[in-house]
DNA sequence: CTGTTAGCGCTTTCAA
DNA sequence: TTGAAAGCGCTAACAG
C-alpha cells in the first residue's frame, strides 16, 4: 500500500530516485508520499483518517475540541504518512510566526555572544526561533535588516543600535520593538546603566591617587557611550580630577591599540575604555611601549566580557549581558501576548569589578 | 544585583492608541490603513495603481514583463502606502523560503561568533536570512532545533554537531544539509582540519625537550575532538613522547580549570588542550598552583579563538573559522542551486602559532 | 464534536 | 503587456 500511489502516473522514475527512495525507507521509514517536495499536506492526513481537514488542523492546535478516538485516528494517520505541519503555512493563516529577530551591531564582539545566547534561550522556552542579525555596525545595514526581518518575525530586539531615533520610531510602528541599550521614547528597553559601575570606577581611581585620567570612548552613535562618557564626566568633575578624551570609535583591540599614543600624550595615569576589547587593546599597546600596568599606569574595561580570563586580569565594570538579553525576550513576549505597547524600561545597574589592571598613581 | 527599576508608564492602552495613531502620521506621513495587523497588502496597492494583483506581484518578481511606466506607477503607488512584500506569503506561494539555519553547539563560545559572523554575511549577500541555533551542546536540543527551523528554511548548517550520524543523514534527506567539523558521508561539509596544527604543535614541544605530555580533550561527540586526538596521539608516537590523555567534556574555562589536577598527576611538563578557552582555564589553575607558564609548563590550545588578546598570549592552532562560516554558506547556497547534492568536501588545514605559553622542558 | 466555507498575501498559469 | 482565476497549506468562523 506504502509505495503504490507514485507508480500509477506512469512516469518512470530515473532510477536515482529509485535509489533515495530506497535509502529513505531505511532511514525513516515513511511512505514515499513524503518525499514530494514540501511535504505531506493536511488534506492528504484528512483522506488518509477519513475527516475534514480541519479537523487535522484542530488535532494538532485544539485537541480539546475534539473527540479523543478522532485526534488517535488523525496522528495515527498522520505519523504514517509522515505529516509535519507546515509552519509558513501556519503563519500565513494565524498572522503569527513564532519567530523573533534579534539584531545587534557585531556578533564577534564579545560582549554580545553571552546576551544573544541568553535570548535564543529564552526564546525557545517559548517555542519561538530567532532570527540573528549583524549590522556590522552600520546604520544603513541595520536599517536594511530590519526591513528584511520584519515580514517574518512576531516582533524584533535590537540590541545596542546605531539607528537614529527617527528610524527605530519607524519600525517600532511596524512591529513590536524591544530596545537594548537605547533610549527612545515611548519604546520597552532593557537598560544596563554602565554609569554606576562608571562612578565607582572613577572613585576607585581617585583613592588610587590618580589626579589626570582619560576616557577612551566608543561609538558615537552608542547610548552606552554617551552614558558612560557622562557618567565619568560627572564623577570626575565632583572628585576634581583632571579628564580627557580619546575616541575609539568602533570598539576593537586594534582601536584600542591605536588609542595609546593619543592616550600617553594627555599625560594621565589611567584610563577607563568605552568596553573591555578597547582595554585589552590598550592594555597591548601599553605593553608594547614598555609601560608597566599597573605599576606606572592603570586601565579599566567596561562589560566584564572577557572574566578572569585574561593576565593580568582587568579591572572591569560588570555587564549583566545576560539577563539583558533573557528580559528582552521575556518583555518582547509579554508585549506580543497583551498586545499593547507596554512602555517599560528595566534598568539594570552595575558595579565595579576590581581586577589586578589597576592600582596606586605613580 | 542593586536595585533594579521597573518603570511601567501607566497610561490606558485605549487613550494610547488614539496617540500612537497621531504620532504615526507625523513620523511617516502614511495611511491609517497601514496600522492594522500586517501592513499593506498587494491588494491595496493595486487598488491604489488602477492595475491587477497580478501585475503589481509582477512589478517586484519579473519587472522586465511589464512596461517601464506601468513599474513605475505601481511603485510609487507602493511607497506611497508604504507597502513591503509579505516575505511569509511568498514562501508559501513559492516554496522558496530565503532562509537558512545555523546551528552551533554555543554562541558564547569565542570560537563560533567569527564562524557566525562570516555566514551572517555571505547568506545576506545572496539576500538571505539567517536563523540562529544554540544546542547547548546538547544532541537532543539539536535535534529538536533541526525539527523546528526545517519547516521555515530553504537549507541547513550544522557547526559542530554533538548529534548521531544517522539522525544527521536522516535530517539531510529533509533539507539541504552543510556541515561544518563533522564528516558524514554523503553531505557536504567544510572541515578544518586541526590535525596539521596539531601535529605541528607536538613537534614544537618535542623541539622544546618535552618528553612527557598530555592532551586535554573535548566532547566525545565531536568530529574535531577525535580528529585531534589522534593527531597528537600520532605524533606523540613518532616522536616517543609519553602521551596521557585528561577529559574535559565540555569546553569551557571552567572546564580547564578543574582539569588542571588531573594533568599534573600524570607528571607531564605540557599539554595541548582541546581549544583555546580550555587551555584558557589550564593556565588559570596552574596559576593558582603556582606553577610558572611557560617556566615550568607549556601549554597549547586549539582555534585562536582568543587571539593573541591574553596575557601570556597562547600558543596555539590557527582556526580559519571565519573561511569556514563562509565557505558553508556558499556551498549550501550552490547545492540549493543545483538542485543536486554535491557531496562536496572543503578542507582547511591549520598551522601552529607560536606565542608566549611554551617554552623548554623544566 | 465535526464538516463546510472562506480567506491569509502572494505567485502563476492561461487568456485576452 | 495585462487581467482573471486558481491555488500554496493552514486556520477560523459558522453551521449542523
Amino acid at each position: 500500500m506504502r509505495c503504490n500511489r507514485l507508480h500509477v502516473n506512469g512516469l518512470p522514475a530515473t532510477s536515482r530516485r529509485g535509489i533515495l527512495r530506497e535509502w529513505w525507507h531505511k532511514v525513516r521509514g515513511q511512505t514515499v508520499a513524503a518525499e514530494r517536495k514540501g511535504g505531506v499536506t493536511i488534506s492528504q492526513v484528512a483522506k488518509e483518517a477519513g475527516v475534514a481537514r480541519s479537523s487535522v488542523s484542530r488535532a494538532y492546535t485544539r485537541p480539546d475540541m475534539l473527540s479523543p478516538e478522532t485526534v488517535e485516528r488523525i496522528k495515527a494517520a498522520a505519523s504514517r504518512l509522515g505529516y509535519v505541519p507546515n509552519h509558513t503555512a501556519r503563519a500565513l493563516s494565524t498572522g503569527r510566526y513564532g519567530n523573533v529577530a534579534l539584531i545587534v551591531p557585531d556578533v564577534a564582539n564579545p560582549f554580545f555572544p553571552p546576551m544573544i545566547r541568553a535570548a535564543q534561550v529564552e526564546a525557545d522556552r517559548s517555542d519561538f526561533c530567532v532570527f540573528l542579525g549583524n549590522s556590522d555596525e552600520d546604520p544603513q545595514k541595520e536599517d536594511q535588516l530590519l526591513g528584511r526581518f520584519s515580514g517574518q518575525v512576531e516582533g524584533i530586539i535590537l540590541a545596542s543600535p546605531r539607528l537614529s531615533d527617527e528610524r527605530i520610531a519607524a519600525h517600532a510602528l511596524l512591529r513590536p520593538l524591544v530596545l537594548i541599550n537605547r533610549d527612545v521614547k515611548g519604546i520597552p528597553k532593557v537598560l544596563i546603566d554602565s554609569g554606576t559601575g562608571i562612578a565607582e570606577a572613577t572613585q576607585h581611581l581617585a583613592d588610587f591617587g590618580h589626579r589626570n585620567i582619560v576616557y577612551v570612548s566608543g561609538p558615537s552613535t552608542s547610548w552606552s557611550n554617551k552614558q558612560r562618557r557622562a557618567a565619568v564626566r560627572r564623577a570626575s568633575r565632583k572628585l576634581g580630577l583632571e579628564l580627557s578624551f580619546v575616541s575609539a570609535s568602533v570598539p576593537s583591540f586594534e582601536a584600542g591599540l591605536q588609542a595609546v599614543d593619543a592616550i600617553l600624550a594627555k599625560g594621565a595615569t589611567a584610563a577607563i575604555a568605552f568596553d573591555d576589547l578597547t582595554a585589552q587593546g590598550i592594555l597591548a599597546g601599553l605593553g608594547k611601549r614598555g609601560v608597566s600596568v599597573p605599576g606606572e599606569f592603570s586601565v579599566v574595561g567596561c562589560d566584564d566580557a572577557l572574566g578572569p580570563l585574561t593576565v593580568p586580569s582587568l579591572t572591569t565594570v560588570s555587564s549583566r549581558s545576560i539577563e539583558a538579553g533573557k528580559l528582552a525576550v521575556s518583555l518582547l513576549l509579554e508585549v506580543l501576548e497583551s498586545r499593547a505597547v507596554r512602555d517599560a524600561s528595566y534598568v539594570l545597574e552595575t558595579h565595579l569589578i576590581v581586577r589586578s589592571t589597576t592600582g596606586k598613581a605613580p
